[in-house]
DNA sequence: CAGCATCCTTCTCGATACTG
DNA sequence: CAGTATCGAGAAGGATGCTG
């Protein structure tokens, strides 16, 4: 049993070793798994952006860091990147099919986390509270 | 509108800003983003672990690292730790509420995986062809 | 505008050794 | 068994300067 078949089918998740030689959530994991992406996603299910656009809406990221973040994406086939010969230059971003569909699993994650944040804060603080100097964060 | 709310409701995601300062998605990433805590859920879905159980069942994790998730996991309240005062010392790893209901989130994530791992890894490696040396990974 | 190249700091993680 | 402590390599990420 594979975990891919286990969760389409419903049945338990299987062990970790199947979960690791079947299953592609790494690698979908390796790519939301970071901060930018997965707010130049939900921008991106806005509509399409522009480079420095994307940069003016994702605050604090860096432009070395967008420039990786929409590269790897454009490599997983996630967003397109459209490149208009103008001058001065004009590269359009957008989420492709697979992209769109993305979304959905972020919002997954929102509504998972809109959910359970409260109660992991809590937990956090009590933790703690409990351990003050365990160096665990 | 808040991410937590517009997911909630069905409505479209908000922007970057709503979403980094009013949901948790950021907590939860930064927990199931790494490649351990995510096993260690999987392996632990499946029942009450020990320390070398966990071990032995995650295969190439390192007993600092080890060490590190189940505590933070622990301190997120997703999983319970339970020390019997026995020689050899026993200790049990268990998912709590929190922690099952997180097994749902994996599971979706797996099962986007399933359906998109393969449609990732043709647009990987057309773009690796396309760019060979481009040093993007 | 949309990047690339470089430097440099920070953090992560694995390996190793030791303890109650 | 179930950890803790320490060290070092390497990756990640920010800042800066330059280019078509």
């Amino acid at each position: 049993m594979t975990v891919g078949r286990a969760v389409v089918t419903g049945e338990p998740v299987g062990s970790c070793a199947d979960y690791e030689e079947d299953c592609g959530i790494r690698e979908v994991l390796d790519r939301i798994g970071d901060k930018w992406s997965v707010l130049v996603i939900v921008e991106l299910a806005q509509g399409v952006r522009r480079f420095r656009a994307l940069q003016r809406a994702v605050p604090g990221i860096s432009q070395r860091m967008l420039t990786l973040t929409v590269r790897r994406l454009e490599r997983d086939g996630v967003i397109s990147r459209t490149v208009h010969a103008t001058i001065p230059p004009q590269v359009e971003y957008e989420l492709t099919a697979t992209g769109h569909s993305l979304t959905h699993l972020v919002k997954a994650l929102a509504d998972w986390s809109a959910e359970h944040h409260q109660v992991i804060a809590d937990a956090r603080r009590r933790w703690d509270t409990a351990n003050p100097d365990s160096g665990i964060r």
